[in-house]
DNA sequence: TCCTTTATTGACCAATTGGTCAGGATCACG
DNA sequence: CGTGATCCTGACCAATTGGTCAATAAAGGA
């Protein structure tokens, strides 16, 4: 294993790095991997496009680092659940930051889309390692619950699946979401009660 | 309004057609409308790429062609939806079509979901148009039903999206989710009684 | 069979785009 | 200050790619 020990950053190199990660993030989200130019990236972070590949290697490595950065924020909520919790309560709780997730990020939920539409080819070991331990924990944790009466029982990962399903609809599908309600309607503040009610008689006891 | 008739296709043009729009088909759900290349089309058809351009005029073209062509498809399984029926047959009905329709179609699911997740820039009219009005009437009926008290009230357009969230997750995401699932594991067959347990949960009286 | 229409293709073009590089500007630190 | 390291850019390149076209081959009807 060679040493990733890394020199620290420089002021400039902190900003600029930061800076590109947005603005790869905006158009990435887009038009998706193959869909952005480096010049597009370039034009969003306010650099021009040899400065960003000074900073970056590739639009590969762009991306990639971009996706291994926001993995770890994408998957708290799950991370979070607490076995000591109140069952209905902490998958109430995982629900609703879920939600808010997809409101305050869609960026980063399409980011996603777009990559395991995609097939993954940048999250193929995560996806089968980090992400399946992770899966693995939350679902023993609701089979604990459910084995102890104190959730109906379910199938545990399918029943991630569709919280993930439901509240990634929101951001990932917006434009369709939109479009059929119309205007004047929060798509978002909507979900809200809906998916509290629907969790609610799923997993009521 | 120009004339709209069209001479009838030889049965060579109609051949090749369908070639074109199947090879298409697999390029575009695989790699989204920018990733996808003539060339690529046209080895998946086993045409020569000139003669992929001779049957249409251009890649947006086939694509505009596919959405449209595609569609009345996707949607015929809401507008089956029958107001004299069973209520919870009915949405129980519309969920098993839809199941179906991503395990049968998944390439077409995620053709769509592509496009929606880009903002729909070939299907914006279809969205507020025909896809609303089609949404419209399934919600009048369900809200109907709810109205007489022969389904649990929730609101009916998020109820919708739940069921298109929820099916289609499993054709759009499928590589994440038989990573999750592991080995030894079909989706499809497990998702069967899981969604049918949950709206028999939510929509029962 | 002959001749018009239809089908097919190799060669080509212009635009886009990922990435390079040499050299100049700027910064940080002694 | 001065000087070495860091930062930045215009110009450039090669590969990809959407699309064209003239010429050839194959159908098909009279």
């Amino acid at each position: 294993m060679a040493d990733q020990s890394q020199p620290p950053l420089t002021r400039i190199q902190q900003k600029n790095r930061d800076l590109i990660l947005e603005g790869a993030l905006s158009v990435f989200s887009v038009n998706g991997f193959r869909g952005a130019t480096i010049d597009q990236i370039a034009e969003a972070a306010g650099l021009s496009k040899p400065n960003v590949l000074y900073y970056f290697a590739s639009k590969d490595d762009i991306h990639k680092t971009l996706l291994t950065t926001l993995l770890d924020m994408w998957l708290a909520p799950m991370v979070r659940i607490d076995p000591d919790g109140d069952p209905l309560e902490e998958v109430m709780t995982y629900v609703r930051a879920k939600l808010e997730m997809s409101r305050r990020y869609p960026r980063e939920s399409r980011l996603f889309a777009y990559e395991i539409l995609q097939g993954a080819p940048h999250l193929t070991e995560i996806l089968g390692g980090g992400l399946r331990q992770i899966v693995d924990r939350a679902a023993a944790i609701l089979q604990g619950w459910m084995d102890d009466g104190r959730l109906a029982p379910v199938e545990p990962r399918h029943l991630i699946f569709s919280i993930w399903a439901l509240t990634q609809h929101y951001a990932d599908f917006e434009v369709q979401v939109r479009a059929v309600l119309g205007p004047g309607h929060d798509p978002f503040v909507e979900a809200g009660p809906f998916l509290d009610n629907l969790y609610r008689k799923i997993l009521g006891v």
